[in-house]
DNA sequence: GTGGTCTAGACCACG
DNA sequence: GTGGTCTAGACCACC
């Protein structure tokens, strides 16, 4: 089974962000591999129903943080995930995240134990890719 | 010592985020306790140099969500969070966040492993209110 | 017939909360139902002759309680309502309201039959949309 | 047992307009009858903690509506409800009042009949006074 | 004094 | 094109 894509309208991420964020959780979980290949923007956007600007964004922002590579006249590709930035700068980008996280599961009224839960579930099908050597 | 406010002005999070955030996450620290006031609208404008309007967005988001509550001539004041979203709701909006912090953990390059703890470090501070009575 | 939204400039209701209510009233009684687009923020604003901003506040408001959807570039469109009020925090929320209602009548010099008889007839156009399939 | 009053701190209803309510609906009720003394606006303010210019708006709307009378140096009493504005203005002010209420309740998921059945249960609490001979 | 509403207009993110 | 954010400053309701 090709790996599907899924986009809620109207939420308050943006469907480029969407798009992205499918692609790098399912390197995460081993779900795309190297070497796959993925939609050309103008396929994914027809199947998605949205603005082919909307899928290239998404693309940009993978191939500048290292997750895919676009070769020209054969398609767009996932590559080994090279290390784009420091790790000091990717902590102190990745704090307020958590941080924001828990800010909006106590708004939503989910306890401590909920919410370590979820991030576990997710957590638990996240497997390190073989050849990230770094 | 009064809770102080930290504003990243350029910062892709709206100042009103930023400033809803930082007292969401206190609440849930325990470094804000029931019945704390806030600065007013205008003296906490004054004190970050933003514009009022900004800072009341802020106070107008956390009372919608049950953390705080505006008493006219009074000013503003943490009360026992009340639970205002319905669980459907609440996973609806829940789960993107999830995904969107793995997503951007593997950008940055960080493994399972780390984000696991880092969550799990975060999370340990966070103090179920001990049924606070006002 | 499009609809038409009727604004009371100069009442005490504010204008964001009169275009919310109509809409939300629409929506009960079957006047505008699912897919539906709502006219643009500056659209409605110029016909209505009020500032852009206090159209984007009552759809802001809207969207929130789930009544509409923003789509970026497209428009605001009327959606499947969804749940987002816990059901503490709803009847909280609604029995000052009927309190008021029936104060205000009282104080109108409205008769208990009266008042219940106008609620009934204003209640028998409330139609639950028919499992609306998008 | 003596009338007693309930404030809500931080409700979107401002206080005076709470007490007033109140009055209202107790007269409805019939729990306060004519020639019932009020407290005094000073007394009422210490007993609820709020500032006496509060009490004493809520007893200036209810005086002009008809419902109380201030007599120098003997206090605030209940009288007969005077009929102070005609039919259709009448109308014309609880009308809007009754599509608030509807698109309220829709907005925090009450189906109608819910609304219905919460209504007629805080109206069955409705006894016409006796000497409203209007 | 407090917060809530509204206007006016700029700038940006998204599609 | 759309809506979202922010600023600036006015006016009002509430206490």
């Amino acid at each position: 089974m090709p790996f599907t894509f899924n986009i809620a309208t109207g939420s308050s991420v943006p469907i480029y962000k969407q798009i992205a964020d499918q692609v790098r959780l399912a390197v995460a979980n081993g779900k795309l591999t190297v070497e796959t290949q993925l939609p050309s923007v103008r396929a994914l956007a027809e199947e998605l129903v949205v603005n082919p600007n909307t899928v290239a964004r998404a693309y940009t922002d993978l191939a500048r943080e290292g997750f895919i590579e676009a070769r020209a006249g054969k398609g767009v590709f996932i590559i080994p995930k090279r290390k784009v930035i420091s790790r000091e700068e990717g902590w102190r980008r990745l704090e307020p995240l958590i941080d924001g996280l828990i800010g909006e599961a106590a708004a939503l009224d989910f306890s401590r134990e909920e919410l370590e839960q979820a991030v576990r579930k997710k957590l638990s099908q996240w497997k390190t890719p073989p050849n990230n050597k770094l």
